[in-house]
DNA sequence: TACACGTGGAC
DNA sequence: TGTCCAAGTGT
């Protein structure tokens, strides 16, 4: 690990604590889910904005958040709400594990613990959904309790600061030992949000503004003019491509078949447009789900998933009379105006769209 | 340990 | 246009 905790290092460490938490002072930014200087944050937001923010931008996250606490103000009323129009809620914010797991967290907390978060990392760390960077966070920012959450930006910021080469993710543990060396005995929640706050500013991935960053006197990535390089990372490998065919049936009342997705696995419990198989090749004809005067769609739907790519070729089926049955029970006929707030994940509201269908959010 | 798991924005 | 990345977790 190579980081000791010497006299002459604690003195370090004591200073850009300070320097940390007061460019945190002077540069706080006002989010719906932080609180205000000097106040304690409500834990179901953090919580919540937690969850949503994994691997997940702020630009995103907010009008999502904003959403969510107006139609569940509470952790009880969110563990009461029917899981799909959760997954409705979460439509378009991906990951969508993240909201079942969600969804059984809720009930977990209300169930188990009166419908108040535990405020124990170790306790936090047992809930759906949650793990070890969550449950920092959490005991940190909605406790204060001494807890090092290690994200994204948290991983750049330290690894520059201790001048970490070794790359990820086997660095992974000396920047944890880094991290939590570096944490304060006292506002550990205020701390760790200035992390995070100068991975996204200052500390960002390419071009960092070092002389501006309250860490660059102890810097050993600035020192060595290695910033920029770290931390670094192995190579990734290439992203497959996958083909499929989706039918769309829409009925002369301009209801639309979709197909409810099995539990796990890749978008889980949302819906679909029922579609074939995604093959490594792209395939002649498909089977569609039943007889109709089913019509190609000129153009085809691309669509990136995290370990491939994937396209859609779209097959429609127009004016069906409203006694079309459903051709098994995982579909049901969805109402144009039920479309919009439909668990409907992105890439099948790409294949609406490419069928004229325009799926509106509320 | 390594892979599965979404999406949109920046460059 | 392609690549990288964003407040990671579950298996």
């Amino acid at each position: 690990m190579g980081v000791m905790a010497t006299p002459d290092l604690k003195k370090t460490l004591l200073a850009d604590q300070k320097a940390v938490l007061d460019w945190y002072d002077r540069n706080r930014r006002t989010l719906p889910w932080r609180a205000m200087p000097g106040q304690r944050a409500d834990p179901y937001h953090v919580w919540l904005s937690e969850i949503m923010l994994q691997q997940t931008t702020v630009a995103t996250v907010g009008s999502y958040f904003m959403r969510f606490i107006k139609l569940w103000p509470g952790v009880t009323d969110l563990a009461a709400a029917e899981l799909d129009l959760v997954l409705g809620a979460w439509a378009g914010l991906g990951y969508y594990a993240r909201a079942r797991n969600l969804h059984a967290c809720a009930k977990v907390v209300v169930r188990d613990f009166g419908g108040r978060f535990p405020e124990d990392e170790q306790a936090l760390l047992g809930l759906p959904g949650i793990g070890p960077y969550t449950a920092a966070a959490i005991a940190a920012i909605a406790f204060d309790r001494h807890a090092s959450p290690v994200d994204g930006n948290i991983e750049r910021v330290v690894s520059r600061r201790f001048g970490i080469t070794q790359p990820l993710p086997g660095s992974k543990p000396a920047i944890r030992a880094a991290a939590r060396l570096l944490t304060p005995a006292a506002r550990p929640g205020d701390f760790a949000q200035s992390l995070m706050d100068l991975g996204a500013s200052l500390c960002s991935v390419k071009r960092p503004h070092c002389p501006a960053c309250p860490l660059s006197r102890n810097c050993q990535g600035f020192a060595l003019g290695i910033a920029d390089t770290l931390p670094a990372k192995l190579a990734k490998i290439a992203r497959p491509d996958r083909f499929g065919t989706a039918y769309l049936a829409i009925r002369r009342d301009g209801a639309v078949l979709l197909r409810r997705r099995p539990e796990k696995g890749l978008l889980g419990g949302m819906m679909e447009v029922p579609s074939t198989p995604w093959a490594d090749k792209p395939a002649d004809s498909g089977k569609p789900p039943f007889k109709a005067g089913w019509q190609p769609v000129s153009g085809q739907v691309e669509h990136v998933f995290t370990h491939f790519r994937l396209f859609l070729k779209v097959y429609c089926a127009h004016d069906l009379p409203q006694k079309t049955a459903v051709p098994d029970a995982d579909c049901q006929w969805v109402m144009p105006e039920a479309i919009g707030t439909a668990a409907l994940p992105t890439v099948m509201r790409k294949v609406l769209t490419l069928g004229g269908i325009r799926p509106l959010r509320p």
